[in-house]
RNA sequence: GGACACUUAGUUCAGCGGGAGAACGCUUCCUUCACACGGAAGAGGUCACAGGUUCGAUCCCUGUAGUGUCCACCA
């Protein structure tokens, strides 16, 4: 017997540990078709937050579901070392344990990484039970495991030998607090506040000057010539002239190329090759030098004389007053610009010349483009998201991969000690004595773009290779389409010629209960497992996945955790109430054999109805849709209709009417179970044992199918008007202030045949005393009520005042409805134009209103 | 400067080419034999604004305003 409330800490209690160790999670079944999802490894740097609960959770939906379905399935898990975060989580942690982290070497440091990361991949391991995720732990991969290691190798080798990956000095994004390169996408653009300062630039030989702005000033140590438009009247003059950088003294060239725009600024542009993406471009094409200017913690180096050593932003501020004390300084401007900051510590990043290496994307992104023209297409759901991932790859640059750091794959390139020439390999060179490997690693990402297949064993054709690659669906949100998806996909097609999964099934973000992203600094992040205590895992598993439609974003609302939970303690006790009726031992029967009365069948039919709905939504990973129809069968149709009436064939002697009641609450009551098993399976687990001749657990039980048979609305005129005909009653006595309880004389008239039971269900939900059924009415004194199907005079001999309102405002209502009907008929467009079923429709709608009407204003002349 | 989303009940959100929905909150009534974490009844919305398409628009199209997110090297 359950308990009488729903309490997730005992129906939680063992059942993830007994499900692992009956090795429900693993895949493996040949005699069944593969659905393979691998998970979006979560970092080894912390907690998983609710964002990672609702992620994960999806896809913890879909396996479920799909493995009911008959499907061989595959989750796969796995975690990513996250390359920048981790080494810089470990170093603070180094840092508070006293250790001087100058003076550790790379094979030092790379064991208590180790370290670190084996404590947290356990943090992670408990979250993912607590979450009761069907992850195949046989199968669980770490992006820097030996396996991936090879993978990553062989991928760059490739990649370098086809002349997709190369060398190159160039611009890139400078962290100068983890001091490694970023890629473009690492880099955060911000508004921040700043100042646009006006220097003189004197014009040697002569008495004039050029006024040049920027907002770098410190940057003018790395000036190699100002530019001017050639067609820039103002500037004509001083062409092939030279002008004195008011920061160091030095002679700079006027250098006119269109590039500079007319009327933009002072028309002057200076120029710093090695600081500016855009002065580098000018620089290569005049073959100008490119003097770098900062230390690699961006501090200024030798090359800018007294201010070497200083700090970027203490040197802006001393060559400010310096420039003003020499009179050349001009003016300082307050703007608002994009500054761009390192997305991992936030701190301002410095464009800098530095030789790296990159992926040339340009053929990756066609191929990847050109993909979704084929039947490999990869298909985003929502499917508007494939716009964001085909703009990006439309536009993207070459990807620089190198980092200066530890934590990683090591890039097998190893150079020559002496002639520096390059090697690419798996293995070192033989004569490795003279050679020295990269010291960079690869960018976290270049690794978890390898997931969908590196994970699986490639580049050896395994077993599981074969079997469950690519991948079925893939779910993530759309804040890393480009950080990862897109890269899967371009990565994934590459190297195995086939696009990495089917499906990408994109969510949003979860926000706080005022629409603010979750973040630390605002410190209004939530726990799952707070969550989780207070109201059960099955109850933050529900509210997470139908509280949005796919693809936006959701708030936290912790009324909305409590409501889920709510809802489940209705199934529950609905479930408690069943099992206390079934007989004991019962034996499930097939209800289309039995003598099913027109209840039977009409909550058989709307069960039916509920198991396509959830089903075809489930299928188009509609959860929310799928969802409400569930909900909606379970509260409207099975514990406020079914339940209750179906205590009237309970009471009865019967034996054929009993069975047949039994047969429907067994199959209502099994069907939602299973239909809420994918949300909930802790809780559909418990109740599932609780069944009378089950499975060993709902985790072998197939998903509930539409039978034919079952599915039909015959008896939904009857149902239906049983159900007007009680909510008119009881509105009735509220309106003229009668008890709930209260008896009344019913006279009926029934325009449909009904069944026998009616007049039954019908004393027993309104507490009437039925003197008449038939195809009239007897004449008692009373108030006459008009349905679709009937008409009801109830005897009553209270106030008439309140009835005749209620009368005449039904008759208004009536009125008005007649009206809208006719307006519609008498458009001579819409007879000519509307579908005729419509046009069917809104007569017989007329018809009725007109007959509402009539009776209506007959009872008003009799009162 | 581009792109995408959003604007519907007090709040959070669904929905949809043909009489506006849910949850929570609110009002009234009910401890009745699954559930008071419940039941019954109810109040509450010119579906942001303006045009257009259509027999018919909350829904489709265009524009406007507001909100949010992403992308973008402009000195």
């Amino acid at each position: 017997m359950l308990d009488k409330r729903y309490s997730p800490k005992i129906v939680e209690e063992g059942k993830y540990e007994n499900w692992k160790s009956k090795g429900y999670f693993t895949a493996g079944d040949k005699s069944k078709d593969p659905f393979s999802i691998v998970i979006p490894p979560p970092n080894v740097t912390g907690k998983l937050h609710l964002g990672h609960a609702w992620d994960t959770t999806i896809q913890d939906i879909i396996a479920r579901y799909k493995k009911m379905q008959g499907y061989d399935v595959l989750w796969l898990p796995g975690m990513d070392h996250a390359g920048i975060a981790t080494q810089a989580k470990v170093m603070a942690k180094l840092v508070d344990m006293g250790i001087d982290v100058t003076k550790i070497s790379r094979e030092e440091f790379l064991k208590y990484a180790w370290a670190w990361k084996e404590e947290y991949a356990e943090n992670i391991h408990n979250q993912w039970a607590k979450m009761g995720l069907a992850l195949d732990y046989t199968r669980e991969r770490f992006t820097l495991d030996e396996g991936l290691n090879y993978a990553v190798r062989k991928v760059f080798i490739d990649l370098y030998n086809k002349g997709l990956i190369y060398q190159g000095e160039r611009i890139i994004s400078w962290d100068p607090v983890q001091q490694t390169a970023l890629s473009n996408i690492e880099v955060i653009h911000q508004d921040d506040e700043g100042y646009m300062y006006y220097f003189k630039y004197p014009v040697v030989d002569s008495d004039d000057y050029l006024i040049v702005a920027t907002t770098r000033p410190e940057t003018m140590f790395g000036d190699v010539c100002v530019c001017v438009n050639p067609k820039d009247e103002k500037y004509t003059k001083y062409h092939g002239m030279k002008v004195i950088n008011p920061a160091n003294g030095e002679a700079l060239p006027i250098i006119a190329d269109d590039y500079v725009e007319i009327g933009f600024g002072t028309g002057a542009m200076k120029c710093t090759p090695a600081h500016d993406p855009n002065d580098f471009i000018i620089g290569k094409k005049y073959h100008l030098e490119m003097p770098i200017i900062f230390n690699k913690d961006a501090t200024m180096n030798e090359k800018c004389g007294q201010y070497a050593g200083l700090d970027r932003f203490v040197c802006r501020e001393k060559l400010i007053e310096n420039i003003k004390k020499d009179g050349n300084f001009v003016k300082q401007e307050k703007i608002i610009h994009a500054v761009g900051h390192s997305q991992r510590n936030n701190c301002i990043v410095e464009p800098m010349l530095s030789k790296q290496w990159f992926v040339k994307m340009k053929p990756l992104a066609e191929a990847a483009i050109a993909n979704q023209d084929t039947e490999m297409k990869v298909n985003f759901v929502p499917a508007r998201f494939e716009h964001t991932f085909l703009q990006w790859m439309n536009n993207i640059e070459d990807w620089c991969i190198s980092r200066q750091l530890w934590w990683g794959h090591r890039i097998p390139a190893y150079y020559h000690k002496q002639t520096g020439e390059i090697v690419v390999s798996m293995d070192p060179p033989k004569d490795i004595e003279n050679y020295e490997q990269d010291p960079d690693v690869l960018d976290t990402w270049f690794s978890s773009g390898l997931w969908p297949f590196s994970t699986m064993g490639w580049p050896e054709e395994t077993d599981d290779l074969k079997r469950y690659f690519p991948t079925s669906a893939l779910v993530t949100g759309y804040d890393i389409i480009f950080f990862w998806v897109s890269r899967m996909i371009f990565q994934t097609l590459n190297a195995t010629g086939k696009a990495p999964f089917k499906d990408v099934v994109i969510h949003g973000l979860v926000r706080d209960e005022l629409g603010r992203k979750m973040s630390k600094s605002l410190g209004n992040g939530v726990d799952p497992i707070d969550v989780i205590d207070k109201y059960g895992v099955d109850a933050l598993r529900y509210f997470l996945t139908t509280n949005s439609t796919p693809g936006q974003d959701m708030r936290y609302i912790d009324e909305k955790v409590e409501s889920s939970a709510n809802y489940l303690n209705k199934i529950w006790n609905s479930a408690r109430y069943v099992l206390g009726i079934l007989p004991e031992n019962y034996q499930p029967k097939d209800p289309s054999e039995l003598q099913l009365s027109p209840l039977d069948k009409w909550v058989l039919n709307r069960l039916m109805i509920t198991i396509q709905n959830v089903t075809n939504n489930m299928e188009k990973y509609d959860f929310n849709a799928a969802s409400s129809h569930l909900y909606n069968f379970v509260y409207d149709d099975f514990c406020s209709q079914y339940l209750e009436m179906s205590k009237v064939a309970l009471s009865s002697d019967d034996q054929n009417k009993k069975e047949a009641t039994y047969a429907t609450l067994y199959m209502c009551l099994k069907d939602i179970i299973l239909l809420i098993y994918p949300y909930t399976p802790f809780i559909a687990e418990e109740l599932y044992l609780n069944l009378p001749n089950h499975l060993e657990s709902v985790m072998v039980e197939s998903y509930p199918k539409v039978y034919d048979k079952l599915l039909n609305d015959e008896s939904d005129k009857e149902i239906n008007l049983l159900f007007n005909v009680i909510k008119e009653i009881r509105n009735y006595k509220i309106s003229n202030k009668l008890a709930p309880n209260k008896s009344l004389d019913l006279s009926i008239n029934l325009r449909i045949k009904v069944s026998d039971d009616f007049t039954v269900y019908l004393k027993r939900f309104t507490f009437s005393n039925i003197k008449y059924v038939g195809e009239e009415i007897i004449n008692l004194s009373g108030d006459l009520i008009s349905l679709d199907y009937c008409d009801i005079l109830i005897s009553n001999d209270s106030d008439k005042e309140e009835i005749i309102e209620r009368i005449k405002k039904d008759i208004e209502t009536e009125q008005k409805e007649i009206e809208r009907c006719e307006k519609m008929l008498n458009n001579p467009n819409f007879i000519a134009k509307a579908p005729q079923e419509k046009i069917e429709q809104e007569k017989a709608k007329l018809e009725l209103h007109k007959t509402n009407l009539i009776n209506l204003n007959e009872k008003l002349k009799k009162i």
